[in-house]
DNA sequence: GTTACCAAAATTGGCGCCAATTTAGGATAC
DNA sequence: GTATCCTAAATTGGCGCCAATTTTGGTAAC
């Protein structure tokens, strides 16, 4: 059994026991294949058992741990195939709702978005890594809700969680960081020029993380 | 509180009282509304109450059914936008990869799709409620499965759960069923035919079930 | 050093129980 | 007839407990 380290925090009593562990398991303090004992969750989280195995039978329907009769949950492993797949599918969804996304734009929601790319920056340079993890959500869904479909805000939120998309194995590089940051003032660029081919191409190298999207005089305009 | 009815048959051992809830749901046994007593559910699904607990939770977390703190679970009421973005998000997904469906099918998947769209027209003579949707979602799924996205296919099934994609509410005529049933072999036609544009085409009609998708020589071609 | 066995310790799984909360029905007042 | 109050009944929520199962560590045999 992979060992897992106490924590000192108690837990707070605005999130549910899921979600701290969910966070634990995206910022890689609960590693893949780590065996989560029932009786250790109950500590590291100050709640009870019922608590707990309501919280991991959550996360397994999720598929985010693996129950295994009379033995436990353990984290998943990760599967490319998986993860490969679920990028396919956001690519799928999120450049189909791309022009809606350029023709529901105001000025308002580009000036919030710009504010949140520059956050992800902020963080990017001194925050956690669940903050950072975080800053990224919080401007991908700013984005998607431009949509206006509630449901695939949502259901875009839930698959990230699924795969490759955690922060632990997001960002292996500083580069891929810094990319990133630029790609997400460059998507606002592309909807304030109502530019739905580029933020359809920007996405989707987004999301897979590939080539270099930048030409050099976006770049130039964040410095 | 919405009454509800005892039935007399046993829970079957092999299925999850997650799933027997969720058949009655679908089916309409169990209507929108509906109050769902742990109590009674013990006593319908012959089962203890940490059972129903857990399956409460899990048809709660997809939405399906929604919990009140101390006053108990109910099923929700259909909600006409959220049905529709569902449809939205599923016409994405579905026709975007109808190209993939095209470039895969094989004449031993052709043919098990024609067998399945065979079987649905069956169902909807001779088949119950439950089995004509199992039907329906076996020909889909089957349909599905040559995206090569196992994800995908997956994601597609849990979303179609969540609103008028039920049985309760998608076959109001019987007209409405006969369509659905010739476009079944329609979708299998332009899939032989690897018609990229027609199989988009007829997705997108299926699954908004709007307009007449039947050229005249296809309606003739079923006879 | 490796393998097999066994007992103790650790952990999971599930049930029973009861406190807390809500509902239902009857009585009373207007 | 309607509104309010009260009490008993019904139901939910959550905890403690223990049987069942697995893991661990020590010992013996090869």
């Amino acid at each position: 059994m992979t060992e897992m380290h106490d924590v000192t925090e108690t837990a707070a009593n605005d999130r549910d026991v899921t979600d701290l562990v969910l966070e634990d398991i995206l910022t890689g303090v609960l590693p893949a294949g780590t065996w989560l004992k029932q009786i250790d969750l109950e500590k590291r989280y100050d709640c009870t058992r019922p608590e707990v195995r309501r919280a991991l039978d959550r996360l397994s329907q999720k598929r985010l741990v693996e129950h295994v009769p009379n033995r436990g949950y353990h984290v998943y492993q990760p599967d490319g195939r998986r993860a490969q797949e679920v990028s396919d599918i956001r690519v799928i969804l999120e450049t189909a709702v791309a022009d809606r996304m350029v023709e529901r734009a105001t000025p308002e929601s580009i000036a919030r978005l710009r504010q949140l790319a520059s956050h992800f920056d902020r963080m990017t340079m001194v925050g956690t890594v669940l903050e950072h993890y975080e800053a990224n959500l919080a401007f991908h869904r700013e984005l998607l809700l431009l949509s206006g479909n509630n449901e695939l805000v949502d259901l875009v939120s839930e698959i990230r969680q699924r795969t490759s998309s955690a922060p632990v194995s997001q960002w292996r590089t500083r580069a891929r960081v810094e990319r990133s940051a630029r790609e997400h003032h460059m998507m606002v660029d592309a909807l304030e020029a109502r530019d739905v081919a580029d933020l359809k191409r920007l996405i989707e190298a987004h999301i897979r993380q590939t080539g270099d999207a930048a030409p050099a005089e976006s770049a130039a305009r964040q410095a």
